[in-house]
DNA sequence: GCGACAG
DNA sequence: ATCTTGTCGC
């Protein structure tokens, strides 16, 4: 059994990480929070990015959860996983960890190769209690965990510059388009996260610590791995096979009327 | 009380 | 997130 296996292991056998109902769920929140840890990420020494992504069905019924790893300096795919489970909790902004996190940890699990970096399609610090699925994916496994959202939840920024690798810095508030974050920033208010242009005159992706990193680790490896599409490859191809994964086994549900 | 609200 | 056709632009 590999290393990865055993947290996954631990983090969806122990109940206490599972509430039932949203009030829970809030209040497990902030008690998790106070173990997220922001450190130094020596980007240049990753060498494997985990990208990962869940699909779900229209009616709710069913998903399937992917994580694909790949070789940040050739971009190659090194291994890939799918599964398929059904949802265990609601979609409710703010929660979305309760929600994703246990598919995501079965794929995980199946993982024979072990990342150094895990890449989730969502955000870090950057929310109201400073705990979105990355750092909730984070703790769990005590491993390093970046957020790459793609629309703003928490968080006052102004835009970035057009050009690919300009960002501006996300400081804590009511989502919202300031005049210049920077001079926020200056004034102490709190960095949550960065605006960051992965491609020239596109939609900026939205970038957050979730755990065992620093944000400058976080925007520069969210940058390598986005060399030509707004989102990072990893959770680009996560994205396309877990949505693949789940089509297939729809039709082979329906094929076999059980 | 009202509006906002990652995927 | 998912359901969908065409369409605008580099």
């Amino acid at each position: 059994m590999s290393e990865i296996s055993e947290r996954v292991a631990r983090a969806l056998d122990d109940p206490e990480n599972w509430p039932r109902d949203p009030k829970e769920a809030v209040a497990l929140q902030r008690r998790l929070a106070d173990r997220v840890r922001v450190e130094p990420l020596d980007v240049d020494a990753v060498r494997l990015v985990a990208g990962l992504d869940v699909s779900y069905a229209t009616d709710n019924t069913a998903l399937s959860a992917a994580a694909v790893v790949m070789d940040v300096r050739t971009l190659e795919v090194v291994e890939s996983v799918a599964i398929s489970s059904e949802p265990s909790f609601p979609y409710i902004s703010g929660l979305f960890g309760f929600r994703e996190s246990p598919p995501v940890l079965e794929a995980l699990g199946q993982l024979k190769v072990t990342p150094d970096v895990y890449l989730c399609d969502g955000f870090g610090l950057a929310h109201p209690r400073r705990f979105g699925v990355a750092c909730h994916l984070g703790v769990l496994l005590d491993l390093p965990v970046v957020g790459s959202a793609k629309s703003v939840l928490f968080g006052r920024h102004s835009v970035p510059g057009e050009e690919r690798g300009s960002w501006t810095p996300m400081v804590a508030g009511r989502s919202e388009v300031v005049p210049d974050s920077f001079a926020l920033a200056d004034q102490g208010k709190e960095v949550l996260g960065r605006v960051l242009r992965t491609r020239a005159g596109v939609k900026p992706v939205y970038v957050s610590v979730g755990h065992r990193v620093d944000l400058d680790g976080a925007a520069d490896l969210v940058l390598r791995l986005s060399p030509k599409y707004r989102v990072p490859e990893p959770v680009r191809h996560a994205d396309k096979l877990c949505g693949e994964h789940r089509k297939a086994v729809l039709a082979a549900k329906e094929g076999r009327t059980d």
